[in-house]
DNA sequence: CATCAGGGCCCTG
DNA sequence: CAGGGCCCTGAT
């Protein structure tokens, strides 16, 4: 599907505004979806049925932030839509995101303070609606990343739509309810494994109407966890990173993955990944970092990925299994 | 060749 | 609450 430019737009995030290490992480795994260079980023959307390609571009600084938004669509679009589309964009850039408070207290801690002068200026942020990160997440349970990748991959080609614009040409999701006619077996043999019936019963779900991702946005984070947990194949590790990308609960940290545990017993103790610290005691001082748990994690664990990236991070190759 | 675990979750006892 | 089974793959 060839798309034309619809809508050349400027947003401007409060600062201070990093505006790759926000708009590229290095350990989210996804692709095929988008492309990212040193201040571009492409993204495909899916918002009330218009699939969108949009362009970010990053014409400002540090300290006067300003993005350059390129809006694509094989249709016109209402200024309505495209009002409603940008306050999407903001709430899962969190480009209104404010540091400050988070910065005060953490910036001069022995471990966290060198991690936040690094990354200043990053903010949590990532494209997906709830319904397509459950997907992703789904794809991610207990398998190395590389059969992730790949499970996405045929996914994507398989229920969703190549657009073309700004002379690349990126797959765009599905919206709930593209599985109704599928049959497990079908998903099956796209070798997604067990996770076929998962699948199948999340776009049931959503189609059906049973869950609503705006309002959950509005309730308390326990509900958010009871009903994300009611979805058959959702367990407290996807809840854990639901809670923190979808919802954006930046101090909510109550679950660490055997991964992640051998990842933070080496990052915050020096401890041999294959000996790991307890869950219950890298807990312990993870609370450290209250009221800001999980944005403190996100800042050490981005800060290791954008290291990584640049190849100084040698135990965790083997940590990753790409 | 066989075996095993991998960025979980469900179900059973 | 502990533990087995589950799809598939690549490593050993």
């Amino acid at each position: 599907m060839k798309l034309k430019k619809i809508a050349d737009l400027k947003l401007i995030p409060t600062a201070p505004f990093d505006f790759d290490k926000t708009f590229h992480k290095p350990d989210h795994f996804t692709s095929g979806d988008n492309y990212w260079e040193p201040g571009v980023r492409h993204q495909t959307f899916i918002l009330n049925g218009k699939k969108l390609g949009v362009v970010f571009k990053n014409v400002g600084t540090l300290e006067k932030p300003c993005i350059n938004e390129l809006i694509h669509c094989n249709t016109k679009l209402s200024h309505e839509f495209i009002l409603s589309f940008n306050e999407e964009v903001k709430y899962r850039y969190n480009l209104n995101f404010d540091l400050e408070p988070f910065y005060k207290k953490f910036g001069a801690h022995k471990l966290l303070g060198p991690a936040i002068k690094r990354m200043y200026g990053m903010r949590p942020g990532q494209p997906s609606s709830l319904y397509e990160y459950l997907i992703i997440g789904v794809v991610l349970q207990n398998t190395p990343v590389g059969r992730s990748i790949q499970m996405f991959k045929v996914l994507l080609e398989k229920y969703g739509t190549p657009l073309e614009f700004s002379s690349k040409r990126l797959w765009c999701f599905w919206e709930p309810g593209r599985l109704k006619g599928v049959s497990v077996d079908e998903l099956r043999a796209l070798k997604v494994g067990y996770r076929a019936k998962f699948i199948k019963k999340i776009d049931d779900y959503f189609s059906k109407g049973k869950i609503n991702e705006e309002d959950l946005r509005g309730v308390n984070k326990e509900t958010q966890k009871e009903e994300l947990l009611k979805l058959y194949g959702v367990g407290p590790a996807t809840v854990w990173y639901i809670m923190f990308d979808v919802f954006h609960r930046w101090d909510t940290f109550d679950h660490i993955s055997p991964w992640e545990q051998k990842i933070y017993s080496k990052l915050f103790f020096d401890k041999d990944p294959e000996n790991p610290v307890s869950t219950e005691k890298l807990l312990r001082f993870i609370s450290g970092f209250a009221p800001h748990r999980h944005l403190a994690i996100h800042y050490f664990w981005e800060d290791l990925w954008w290291k990584h990236k640049n190849g100084k991070v040698g135990w965790l190759q083997g940590l990753i299994r790409a």
